[in-house]
DNA sequence: GATAGGCCTTCCCATCATGGGAAGGTCAAG
DNA sequence: CTTGACCTTCCCATGATGGGAAGGCCTATC
């Protein structure tokens, strides 16, 4: 298999195949003797291994441990569920962030009549940059 | 005021004002015989404008909006109202794609005992790559 | 007036994961 | 043998930010 069908099997595109390979995140891929990379059943379902995760939100750095911990027959599934639990408490604290802007955006966004006057809370809210939201 | 004090005054460092400066974001700031930049109230209220969009979520992108329309004594405040709930969809999107991934992770590592036995029905998930959650 | 150390300048590099594109080689079908 | 679709490597770009080097400036202290 080439990386291009590798690539539509795994849904990896061959550009992040060849960086994954570079960075050391999968072995290099065996040559044919023109050069081209060569992939196997063993090596796409790494890479949807990857994809999958990647879907879940993580890191190159933390699909390396989920990577050792699946090659690992001996691993602790403990190991696992503390990437997985460290993983979602980090997305809950970027969502925590990003809901209370929505908070705040929202509550200037109700404030401003949103009509053809210059008067809008929302700037004023900006140019004094004090941050006050009054919930 | 030297760009140092700026900073501390904005609340944005001296590296983004240089930034800022670099991308057009803000005007060039005047500067002093030997070269320092050289900032006063008008601009210091400019860089907090800026650290407080960006404290919102807002692209450099649109803060140019916004500071286009905050500098338009006849802008109609449905332009910015506009500009402010387009952030709020896109926060929200972000959020319900991060809020999946919790879900789904939540889910899994629920279902995986977290002891020292290997057995995981996380990697398992990654590993067959389905996705399949069944909430 | 000299010296120290704290500020400023520009310039380059790194992040993180991803894509674009150029220049050139390979392969398979017609 | 040509054509077009693939592959290779290499370089560049993203967005917003920080780090750091090399060198110049300014102020306070001696």
């Amino acid at each position: 298999m080439n990386i291009g069908q590798a690539a539509k099997a795994s849904g990896v595109s061959a550009k992040m195949i060849r960086y994954y390979e570079s960075i050391g995140l999968i072995p290099a891929a065996g040559r044919t003797a023109s050069g081209y990379r060569v992939y196997g059943q063993t090596e796409v379902q790494i890479l949807r291994f990857i994809r999958r995760a990647r879907d879940l939100g993580f890191s190159v750095e933390k699909i390396e441990e989920l990577l050792a911990l699946w090659r690992d027959r001996s691993r602790h599934s403990a190991d696992v569920k503390h990437i997985a639990t460290t993983q979602i408490a980090e997305l809950q604290d970027r969502i925590a962030g990003m809901q209370a802007m929505v908070d705040t955006l929202r509550h200037l966004a109700d404030a401003c009549c949103g009509d053809d006057r210059p008067d809008c809370p929302i700037l004023a809210d900006l140019e004094q940059g004090t941050g006050v939201t009054k919930h």
